[in-house]
DNA sequence: ACATATTAGTTGCTTTTGTAACTAACAAGG
DNA sequence: CCTTGTTAGTTACAAAAGCAACTAATATGT
């Protein structure tokens, strides 16, 4: 496949990974978008809340390896929205916890849900065991 | 891997997908940044015009799924760096043929081989066949 | 021939991101 | 205590991307 002279874009996976990538990001994104004027960063803070429970904006930059400033825009704009809301932490009074409201969540509920639909119609696109290699190797190449 | 409720990051493939390509991208750019100050479009412009020879703006838009303002700017940001030149097309002086100047290939064929390289790294990650099913399910995913 | 539509490419303006410098709270050694 | 260092998070400024409106050349229908 990668005969000395053939290499190709095809075969070249920085470009393969941005295309899938953004094909699928363009496609989700219409959910979080248009029903919540939410961008990729605050839907990404949401999940983490709703699915793994109240946490400080840095176990959020750790988990989802997004840069702080990046995730501190996502809160600053999700607390004016009324998504979530900001608890300083008495004992250390630098940490606040983030956590849903009703309203955020209402959208995660259904978020999570467009999520889980969305990746199935993909999933479905390829076998069990395609599937398995498919995120094996996405999750190798991503904890590197 | 999908069962109700343990619906998960990990299985997400936008996410996925988009943690893979950035890290991917990022370590592949110190390549064309530092070497050459391109950026990623500028980059594959270039490896457009090496690899499949002369062709117009549109042509790369098109064969690279990337927005023609984007490409304009790499265009203009490439000829100033002179790595490109641009040649009106006489038939029909809308278009116009796009095509590397020595330093543009000689910058291309040095580019070229350190993705080739690149891409062998993280090829090496896996088995042939893993390879296989991956680069068949980004393909996939990518011509939606 | 002429009004209308299409295509290639650019530019201006806005939104988003990246980088680095900053504040505030705490920790730890002398 | 008090200097020095670290950690959480913000902000200011610059780089990059997205979108929509634009010019210029050509094609098309009447």
């Amino acid at each position: 496949m990668t005969k000395k002279d053939e290499f190709d874009l095809k075969d070249f996976l920085p470009y393969l990974l941005n295309q899938a990538a953004e094909v699928t990001s363009r496609e989700f994104q219409t959910y979080y978008r248009r029903r919540y004027g939410m961008l990729r960063t605050e839907w990404r803070v949401v999940f983490h809340l709703g699915r793994y429970g109240d946490m400080t904006a840095t176990e959020i930059c750790d988990r989802s390896m997004t840069h702080k400033t990046k995730v501190s825009r996502a809160v600053k704009a999700l607390e004016k929205k009324r998504f979530i809301k900001r608890t300083v932490v008495e004992e250390d009074k630098r940490n606040e916890t983030l956590s849903l409201t009703p309203s955020g969540r209402a959208a995660f509920k259904d978020l999570f849900s467009a999520a889980r639909t969305y990746n199935e119609t993909v999933t479905r696109r390829f076998t069990a065991e395609e599937n398995d290699v498919l995120r094996a190797c996405l999750a190798k190449i991503a904890d590197t």
